[in-house]
DNA sequence: TTATGGATTTCGTGG
DNA sequence: CCACGAAGTCCATAA
C-alpha cells in the first residue's frame, strides 16, 4: 500500500520512523525517531511521542494532506505546514466507524456559576438583578448583581484554584464598574492572589462544587 | 491475550468499543462507542475520538493501571480515576522503541524577549539595567528596564496577539511599580485591548519575530 | 511540593 | 470571521 493510498484514507494510524518539520505560527523540528502518526476523520493530524498527553506536533481539523516523494505534507488554511518525512513504516492501522461522541462533564465553571446564582442569598442578600455572562467592553463578567440598595457586585468564579490572573480579571471589570464590589469565588486561592485581592478590596469567597452536606446526620 | 496481560505492557494501543467514566477534579461520562486507547511508557493514558487534537479523556504521566472484570482503571496520585469499560477490542498494537524526543521550537515568546532586549535602543534608549523574567510579588515581569534617568519600564511580550488579559497583566505589574511606564510588545493586538491599553497609559509597540529585512534591495 | 505563566495552547460560544 | 475566556487545561520552570 503506497503512501498516497494511505493518505487518501479518512483516518489512519502509522507507526514507524519519521522526522517532522513544522512551519507556521512558529517553527519546529523533531529529530528522526519512532513515532505514532494519527490521522482523524476531521482532518486532524497528530504526531505522538512515547510520553505526555500532548502530541509532539499536530495540525488541527481541516488540514489537507499531500504526498511528495517520501514525505507527507499537511497544510491548513492559514498557510501552516507540517512535513512528515517517512523513513520507515512498521505498522498501519485503519480505524473503522470511529465515534465522534463528546464527554458529558460536570463540576465545570458553568455548574459553579449556576450554584452560586441559586444560592445568591448566602453571598449577596436582596439581589434584585442577576446577570450571568454579563457582556461588557472589557470582557464578559461571570455574574453581575445589583442589590436592593442599587449596589453593584461583580463576581468572577473559578472552578479550581484562583490565581493572580483571576484577581487581575476582577480588577479590570471594576475599572468599568468603579462603584461595584468585586468578588472572587472558588474552592481555593493561591496565597499571593489572596493577599493581592485583599489589598485591592476584592472579596474572596470560598465556594464548593457541592455542599458539604449531611456529614454527620 | 487477556486484559491483564495487555495492561501490564509498557505501552499499547487498543481500538474497539468502550465507555469511559472519569472522576476527580471534575466528573465526566463518555458514551459507549468506538475509540482509540493509547497507553504510553510514562504512564499516560489517552482516549481519542474521531475528531480534535485533544483526547476525549486522559490521565497524565505516572498513572497506574489495574483491571477489574472487563474494566481498565487508571489512578493517579491525586486520587483521580479513569474507568474504561471494555465492551469489545478490535485491534491491539504494541509500539516498540517509541522515541521520547522533544521538538526544537523557535519563535517562542522567549525568542521574542531576547530579540527585544537585543534591540532595546529602538524601544527604550539609554537603558542602564535590563532584567528578564524579573521576579516580583505580583508575578514575573518579562522585561524590566531602568534607564539613565532612573525611569522604570515594565514590558510584557506576547509571541502572538495581545488581548485584554495581556493589558491586565501589565496593569497588575504597574500596581507594584507605580512610577514605571508599561508596555505591551507583540506582533498584533486585539482592538479592545488596544483601546484599553491606551486608556490605561500602557504603550503598545508592534514587534515582529524577525525583522522585515531587505525586502526590496 | 506549590506557584506562576507560556502554549504552534485547543476549544467552545457569542457577536 | 474575530474576540474572549474556560480548560479535568498541559507543561516547564523556579522557589
Amino acid at each position: 500500500m503506497g503512501l498516497k493510498d494511505i493518505c487518501s484514507l479518512d483516518a489512519f494510524v502509522l507507526y514507524g520512523t519519521f522526522s517532522v518539520i513544522y512551519s507556521g505560527r512558529a517553527e519546529s523540528e523533531l529529530d528522526r525517531g519512532q513515532y505514532m502518526i494519527i490521522r482523524k476523520v476531521d482532518g486532524t493530524l497528530l504526531v505522538h511521542g512515547s510520553t505526555n498527553i500532548t502530541p509532539r506536533n499536530y495540525q488541527g481539523p481541516g488540514s489537507k494532506l499531500s504526498v511528495i516523494g517520501n514525505s507527507i505534507i499537511s497544510c491548513n488554511k492559514k498557510g501552516e505546514s507540517l512535513t512528515i518525512v517517512v523513513h520507515r513504516i512498521t505498522q498501519i492501522f485503519k480505524p473503522i466507524a470511529w465515534s465522534s461522541n463528546k464527554i458529558k462533564l460536570s463540576k465545570s465553571e458553568r455548574d459553579l456559576v449556576n450554584k452560586i446564582v441559586a444560592e445568591m442569598d448566602k453571598y449577596i442578600p436582596n439581589a434584585v438583578f442577576i446577570s450571568k455572562e454579563h457582556q461588557t467592553r472589557v470582557g464578559s463578567i461571570d455574574i453581575y448583581v445589583v442589590d436592593i440598595n442599587e449596589q453593584e457586585h461583580v463576581i468572577e468564579a473559578k472552578r479550581a484554584k484562583a490565581s493572580l490572573a483571576t484577581g487581575s480579571q476582577v480588577s479590570r471589570y471594576l475599572g468599568a464598574f468603579p462603584k461595584a464590589i468585586g468578588y472572587v469565588m472558588s474552592p481555593s486561592i493561591s496565597k499571593n492572589a489572596a493577599i493581592w485581592c485583599q489589598e485591592h478590596d476584592i472579596k474572596y469567597v470560598r465556594v464548593e462544587h457541592q455542599d458539604p452536606e449531611s456529614n454527620g446526620v
